[in-house]
DNA sequence: CTCGTGTACTTGAATTCTCAACTTCCACCA
DNA sequence: TGGTGGAAGTTGAGAATTCAAGTACACGAG
């Protein structure tokens, strides 16, 4: 009554499509698993680092970045999250010491959120330990074809949510 | 720096086996499809519904089970989250009407969510627009192939994770 | 120059989630 | 029969997230 329909394949544009049982094991496999990951690895990173694990994630992003900048809303559009959590998270890492905001000389607006030297510090502390995690909870379980086929799926997925990556810099629409 | 390395392949055990390029690309993708589905989906049934998408799904859970009902720390392990979260997620869902706790007449300590008919009813409501969404964003960009592959790939990751799924009613242990 | 529209980012309040106790009860053993 | 250890569930405080609104600045049209 909720994900499967009983009744047969209608064209009826009012009668929803539901979910075939095979799509529902397959859908719910997707629930399960990115649920235990997520939980597992923000458990990890939050005894280990202290922080979940999107914030890791930000400082990764900083960490690669040109001068280890960005401007807010680069970083906000990169890590695929409000520009609104992004300023909570870079206060709160901020008050940690991982992260130092600077104004942007060329618009008075504009932030930009730099990785402090500490950061950096314990970015390469505990990147052994992130990495470790990630390759037992996926890498080490996948068969080559089986992680390639997971990349091309999760692009096709997150293109198809992207309002227009490949169109231009064009904004952060909600 | 943090999730590749320049370096080639150590058996040092000291060593931490950093991702490859190819990898990192997975494990991004991976990053980027999860966090922008589980907002889209968050989006969606918070609009429509009024309630998160993990919320939703402990109500199809319920609407599933035998009499409509599932004892709490069932209903937790079912869906994946810690005894505490559900507590609260279930005193809210009660508060919206949607759930009922029971007390369970077998162990004076146990209690029953109850899936009421007002939220059988709301269940039935938004069904068709939770669907449509997960079709659109996933099912509908993906071949049969890829779905399949979906399917095994998640189903290898969760069992990667659970404690222990295969070997009895074995606890939550964390 | 200034008005209006839009961009960049922040803020506060309400909601949700985590973590560590805590309460109550069951089951078992001596 | 009375402990005792564990299981079921809740609670409260703090952290993180969302949502709607707010401030400050940029930029083009007139």
């Amino acid at each position: 009554m909720d994900y499967m329909n009983t009744a047969p394949t209608s064209a009826d544009p009012g009668e929803p499509r539901w979910l075939t049982a095979e799509e529902q094991r397959v859908w719910r496999a997707y629930i399960d698993a990115t649920t235990l990951l997520e939980d597992h690895l923000d458990r990890q990173l939050q005894r280990d680092a202290g922080m979940p694990h999107v914030y890791y994630g930000l400082l990764v992003k900083l960490a690669e970045a040109p001068d280890r900048r960005l401007r807010m809303t680069e970083l906000a559009m990169s890590a695929k999250i409000t520009r609104s959590r992004l300023s909570h998270a870079v206060a709160r890492l901020e008050k940690s010491g991982w992260v130092r905001r600077e104004d942007c000389p060329s618009d008075k607006r504009g932030q930009f959120a730099v990785l402090t030297d500490e950061g950096q510090e314990m970015l390469a502390r505990h990147a052994p330990g992130h990495v470790n995690a990630v390759r037992q909870a996926v890498f080490d379980r996948l068969t080559p074809e089986q992680q390639k086929s997971l990349g091309e799926i999760m692009r096709i997925v997150a293109e198809g949510l992207q309002p227009s990556e490949a169109g231009a810099d064009l904004p952060w629409l909600r």
